[in-house]
DNA sequence: CTGAAAGCGCTTACAG
DNA sequence: CTGAAAGCGCTTACAG
């Protein structure tokens, strides 16, 4: 555990030298630069990152809050923000939320003690959230979320996905399109339903809120909601769920009364994980690019942590429908 | 951004003061305690971790290295490690390290400078790592890796795990039992791997190298691996694979060509994902306690961190064998 | 119970 | 180009 004193006493210069060889070496003579480095190299010094934290209250590390960790889309977001982070010089500290806004708000509390200097936000805010994130307090921003964030943000357009998506249901002939949402009071569960709602407009389909069911974007509450639908006396000739984890889950009940997907039912999913390309049948989806969105998220941090402003508010970037063989034309 | 030293002003103490009343409320009168709880909520006080961190040359931040976030069975192991790392008061920094140990060594840094003060393995240990864990240098524990590991480590019995799918596998019938491993020098492959050979041997079954497969653990090699049985002239009628994705994966390119899952081909996982459930259809797999490893890998880990030592170098918890919809009798 | 003082390891104006 | 000194915000023996 040496330090910078024992380096100027091996080297024979001042510790304010040796300092300085180490952070400004144009600013040392050659003859000093070579002193210390040969004594740093013997004593095998290694610079303390909490005395140069403490002293430029600077935490080097920003905070990531992910409503899920061990959903796949999300942590194929956290591993683009990690990948700019590193790059840039910053550690990333995790903020697993479950989607509880306690936890949320014990995790901003490394915030105010100095241990983060910036939040990178997963969750999508809602109104209700206030001005928790008021980017007036700290630099945040957030990835994957919706429109209407008070603050930064990087994302896809949802809306106008979820439409494509329901727009090509109908191009197959399908009129009574289910739904499974997210949890009602989440932004993409309204701003896709939105989405989906345009859609049935502008093909002059009227809207059946009993066709509307809410799942969690969890695998279970997808099969769950394929039961409600199995269960109708109407039932719908295909369903969008709003992730593609609720649409393996709804699948999965289909199948599991005897139903073929997609010719009993058509089933859309999004995201575009993994696992999407490897379902029996595979996933009709929207691709958002995981990976990117985290990477920008973290890129315009960086610039909001190094005191620039940003050219935009929101940062839109491309989505891409991608139809595989869980839908088809309407029996 | 107030400090200790307003908050002392403010209260009429002195800053000593101020700071016992904060760490040690017993050793200050209630006076004084009151006349500094007043002021801290007047003047907004927030402590400076960071000058607490480099007071006490601790970062408050473990590490956690994992081979590959985007897979659930790691993210979940992840998320047991974080309850308990904030319950205890420590931060966790991410260290997705893609299975490259050049990335790994970058993280490792983070001990050197001492931001971190130690670090949980996810990857399981390889001869060839040699000393860079020894853990006198720092504070370290294995999270699910394997027999062998030079230092503390919570896991559980894989080749008894393996051993016991393949039991199962021959008590349906099956002689000729294909493998997909995880790469070649991955400890998880070579441990599976021997409880394989183990059942085998125990069933009188000749081991034949032609069966393995080697994988990478994803969904895609899973389904490459199944090309290549496929295209054998003696084909396996069931395969081990040593992960659920790398079966999902396989399960898939069977499928594609015809083939039905369990009834021509068998199929089994390891460590039993959420997903596993979802397949088509449902995998017979090992279910590792992947939240209580990570749980247990964090409260080892900070028993070391207090400076006591552990009762056993080695913690094995239990795995369960799970029966379902991908195995069956051999044709 | 309380306060003055030293010190954690660094960096950076300041004077030379 | 170089060194002595101050200071970042805390904590804790030490003396009272």
């Amino acid at each position: 555990m040496s330090n910078i004193r024992e380096v100027a006493k091996v080297a024979g210069v001042s510790i304010a030298t040796v300092s300085r060889a180490l952070s400004h070496p144009d600013k040392v003579s050659k003859n000093s630069l070579k002193k210390v480095n040969d004594a740093i190299a013997l004593v095998g010094y290694k610079p303390n990152m909490l005395a140069r934290n403490f002293r430029f209250h600077k935490s080097y590390a920003i905070l990531v809050l992910v409503p899920e960790l061990a959903n796949p889309f999300f942590s194929t977001v956290v591993k683009g923000i990690e990948d700019v982070a590193r790059q840039k010089g910053f550690n990333v500290l995790l903020g697993d939320s479950r989607d509880s806004i306690d936890r949320e708000k014990e995790y901003l509390k490394l915030i105010e003690t100095r241990q983060a200097d910036g939040v990178i936000q997963l969750r999508p805010h809602r109104p209700a959230d206030g001005q928790i994130f008021s980017h007036a307090d700290f630099p945040v921003v957030s990835a994957c979320g919706c429109v209407g964030t008070p603050y930064p943000s990087v994302r896809i357009d949802n809306a106008a996905a979820q439409q494509q998506v329901v727009e090509h249901l109908i191009s197959l002939g399908h009129t009574r399109i289910g739904v499974i949402t997210g949890l009602a009071d989440n932004p993409h569960s309204i701003v896709r339903l939105k989405g989906y709602k345009q859609a049935l407009e502008n093909a002059g389909i009227p809207f059946d809120d009993t066709l509307v069911t809410e799942g969690d974007f969890s695998l279970w509450s997808g099969l769950n909601s394929a039961t409600q639908f199995i269960h109708m006396d109407q039932k719908p000739t295909a369903i969008v769920a709003f992730n593609d984890e609720m649409a393996i889950g709804a699948i999965k009940g289909f199948k599991s009364v005897g139903l073929d997907v997609p010719n009993d039912i058509s089933v859309t999913g999004f995201d575009d994980i993994e696992f999407s390309k490897y379902n029996e049948p595979t996933l009709t989806t929207i691709s958002q690019p995981a990976t990117e969105l985290g990477k920008t998220a973290m890129n315009l941090l960086h610039r909001l942590l190094e005191g620039k402003t940003l050219a935009q508010q929101e940062y839109i970037l491309p989505f891409e429908f991608i139809v595989r063989g869980s839908t088809a034309n309407k029996a």
